[in-house]
DNA sequence: AATATAATTGAAATTTAATTTCTTTTGAAG
DNA sequence: CTTCAAAAGAAATTAAATTTCAATTATATT
């Protein structure tokens, strides 16, 4: 089963006139025509539906409906909706934009993400005695979430936004400190790794730029995407926090595949415990 | 980025029986399917074309003509990736795995998700004088992400897990309280409707279950996805964390663009503020 | 356990879409 | 001009998808 599109293109000087007109038609908005019957088609194009159906039998042998499935196997989604949320949207745009941006942002996340520095990390954390989490903002969720996932599997995680005690906690060799930060220019997070350093502490960090402040004082940068940035309207940097939460679960992923049936059990053991006691 | 098989999959226990039998020869003979019409996929499965049309209903707005496009679509990718994170799975899988299944989340939230019940909620906390917000082990993040978000343009909101601090708050009518659950059924969530009701105090509750205990106390509920619940191995319910956020931003988008100026405005002083003290 | 109620299912009827047939139109060759 | 063949559309036909509805099965309630 060759492409479809290749084929109109290839033939398309054999065709008669009207034949002609859908094949350019087809060429032209191919992930449009998915969506047609061969009714709209034909008006589209300007002739009747015999023709559609007669040039579909040329191109396949399932007819029209062949065409359509042919067509939704070889064209992939435009991406016209990769714009900005304009405040003039309805919600069911939005909704949609967001869709793909979120989409985006994952894709190009699992791009800039390192699998190297996800193992890294999950071997120090695994090998730490204790666990600092500190995260700023927006960022201060990402660290909670962090904080409950290794908790829920027998790795209890220190996260608070006191920076001084987070200070106090990183003085120990064994310790490993794990940072959030968008920018990777929070001064608070800057001074918690010249701690962490001044102690022999490894750091880990979160961050969108693997050029910043903070990515140069760490030890493992987790880098995610940020497709937002540069956006004159962002709606509260969620495409981001997300981003930064599947970099968090990826890590924790990867760290109960290390010791899998033991972490399991744990997370099993964690969720009776609450379904005992609590419900 | 949408999947028919991934859907399948995840859904595949929430079919009836007859359901469930044409939905498990599509996902063991995909390739096939793509040239049947629903008389003889019926046959094969050993039900009627009117199951087999429903079915496709469930799958595709565009019914079985639309699941056809959609398998032809991604038979040709990997179809391994709508199955389970497996622990062998190397990181790249996973990754690819995730990308996927968090689109989907996103893409079935969309769906779920009503628009009026949005707006709703909207009103309802443009119009609150206070605002307390509640929710327990991940929904907590939740919570605390809706607090920063409507802090951030100038409306407070209280967050805390202390039920009884709550409890206290949501006994004066202008109230609203916003409760995050993705089960529906955490008891602490529930006695706090109750309280709320006892008052007058609207509820808002995001959960993924609309027909849970919660959801039947409250007075608007904002229903996401979570296709992940039925399966044996959860990572960490991260994507239903992240279609409650997606939910949130939503909510906060809507709401910001009830009074767009004004509140583009106060998102502007907010990070004037701390561009400003602390950078 | 008996009954009521709701959900599921398939057969038949209906609607919609695709295809074929047949007639009209177009255009090139004599 | 006329003739003929190819092309095209309108209408008729066929096939497919979908809906309706009645029968059945499962579920809940007393």
């Amino acid at each position: 089963m060759k492409s479809i599109l290749f084929s109109i293109h290839s033939q398309i000087t054999s065709f008669s006139k009207s034949e002609r007109k859908v094949a350019q038609y087809i060429l032209d908005h191919p992930q449009q025509v998915i969506g047609m019957n061969a009714d709209t088609l034909a008006n589209r194009a300007g002739v009747s539906a015999a023709t559609v159906v007669r040039l579909a039998k040329i191109l396949s042998t399932d007819g029209f409906p062949g065409v359509k499935i042919q067509l939704s196997a070889e064209t992939k989604m435009d991406d016209s909706l990769y714009t900005e949320v304009d405040p003039k949207d309805p919600l069911n745009v939005v909704k949609q934009k967001m869709e793909f941006r979120i989409g985006h942002t994952i894709e190009q996340t699992n791009l800039t993400l390192k699998d190297k520095a996800v193992s890294q990390a999950a071997q120090l954390i695994s090998e730490a005695d204790d666990v600092y989490a500190y995260g700023l903002g927006a960022s201060s969720i990402v660290a909670a979430d962090f904080q409950q996932k290794f908790i829920r599997i027998g790795k209890p995680v220190v996260q608070t936004m006191d920076t001084h005690l987070i200070a106090t906690g990183i003085v120990k060799s064994g310790t490993v400190l794990v940072l959030v930060s968008n920018t990777g220019e929070t001064l608070e997070s800057q001074k918690l790794a010249d701690v962490a350093h001044e102690h022999d502490v490894p750091v880990i960090t979160v961050t969108h730029d693997e050029k910043s402040t903070l990515a140069k004082k760490s030890d493992i940068v987790l880098v995610h995407d940020d497709s937002e940035e540069n956006e004159k309207f962002r709606t509260a940097a969620t495409t981001s926090l997300m981003a930064q939460l599947y970099v968090m679960d990826l890590l924790y992923y990867f760290y109960i595949s290390m010791n899998f049936d033991e972490n399991v059990g744990k997370l099993k053991e964690s969720r009776d415990v609450i379904q005992k006691h609590f419900k």
